[in-house]
DNA sequence: CCGGCCCTGCAACACTTCGTTACAAATTCC
DNA sequence: GGAATTTGTAACGAAGTGTTGCAGGGCCGG
């Protein structure tokens, strides 16, 4: 039930994808991992992560480059790993924006307390500096307000949302026109997996829809998909 | 019944193709095979695929090209297999776009864990990155929306489909003008294969029919095609 | 033209999945 | 610490889908 912390390792070698994987799992946290910054951005789409690992040395787009991207267009901490063990990519690894660093070989445990500090630090620091990245979703003549966490209708009123209602929202509506599985919604809703037989995200749906449809029997927004979940069917833009 | 995820084998050596097909089989797979890049393209066309596991050398085109014009014109993941074993072909085989590289001769058990991986990766990555894919569908007066999955009548009216009716219109809808087998649809719609005495694509049929056609009697959009399947008849043009 | 065979349409039934309510557990707010 | 709110779980009815069986109609050999 917990919401444990969900970390993205991006490393070439699968040996080392493995490892870390077992290992941060045994230690309460969620892993997936990328081979390669195309895998890294699937996944940054579809899953909310909280921390990324991140190889120096890849094939194809580098670390460093990965890196910098990531830091202009999100706040995910992360944290870079390198084969060379020299001072200067460790200054050049934080300036391009990386939280902390480590160098190969590194000991798992040392990972894990960087790790920690990291998450630990980013927590307070949730805020976004007056970054332009959207607070405002705009679907179907609703308004979504992301620093507020409120939803005004179309007719201007503010629907009152619980928390999670807010949250599941928002997953639907920064992924708009996809079906989105009860797995995935749990995931960038409420930051867990989901269990067998977990009917928590039905139920969640079906009261955002009491809110936010004109008629919750026949919804126009949220789509059912059986066997396959929901689907946010409106275009959504940034306000 | 379970809907399972659908691979394509392309290598021209024929011992190959058996021997993949009847051990993904074996793994709760469905299999097709193709020898070359025509037969690829033709499966692709006809079927629903999830992954193609693509032989570098063969006959005629080359798996390279092959799988770089897969790249460009769909987001189906690809597996590489090759006979050399070099490090180089590795690199280009990453950089053509492949999702995972394996050298020849392979165990299947190695295979087989790549495939899940990528799988499981691609799940997620379900998107629609803004590529121009045709949102709307229109044939006849009739509107299909596939982002919102609706079905809009000549006179403007919504018609309300099941979730099923939807899948089994939109299959037809995108294979216009052609007699597609009772197993073709239910690949497409229903992502599973026929099972021996399988009626359930012609009830479904039946179904829809109830729904689209004048008189369903007299079927006009969807025509019977005795021992062939059926036949979706107007044309269809993206809206 | 007729009878048997095979294929398709569809109604009826069985089974699965989903929506919603009720209630209990957890969390938040005074 | 207790009340109010929120969230998860269980249960049940509703809706969707697959299966089965039978009726109707085409096709073929005689």
């Amino acid at each position: 039930m917990s919401t444990s912390p969900h970390i993205l390792v991006v490393d070439d070698d699968r040996e080392i994808r493995n490892l870390l994987g077992r290992f941060l799992d045994k230690n309460e946290y969620r892993v997936t991992t990328a081979a390669d910054g195309r895998e890294m951005r699937q996944v940054l789409k579809d899953r909310h992560i909280d921390l990324v690992v991140l190889d120096l040395m890849l094939p194809g787009e580098d670390g460093l480059d990965l890196c910098r991207k990531l830091r202009a267009e999100s706040e995910i901490p992360v944290i870079m790993l390198t084969a060379r063990g020299e001072e200067m990519d460790r200054i050049i690894g934080l300036e391009m924006g990386a939280d902390d660093y480590l160098p190969k070989p590194f000991n798992p445990r040392e990972l894990l307390a960087r790790i920690k500090a990291v998450l630990r630090r980013s927590e307070r620091a949730a805020s976004r500096p007056e970054g332009l990245s959207a607070p405002v979703l705009v679907f179907d003549g609703w308004t979504l307000n992301v620093d507020r966490r409120e939803l005004v209708s179309p007719d201007g009123v503010l629907v009152p949302l619980s928390g999670g209602e807010y949250d599941l929202l928002a997953a639907f509506a920064t992924h708009p026109q996809r079906v989105l599985s009860r797995d995935q919604l749990l995931d960038l809703a409420r930051g867990r997996n989901a269990q067998p037989f977990d009917r928590s995200i039905d139920v969640q749906v079906s009261r955002l829809r009491r809110k936010i449809e004109a008629n919750p029997k026949e919804p126009q927004l949220i789509k059912t998909v059986r066997t396959g979940g929901y689907m946010f069917t409106p275009a959504v833009e940034a306000g």
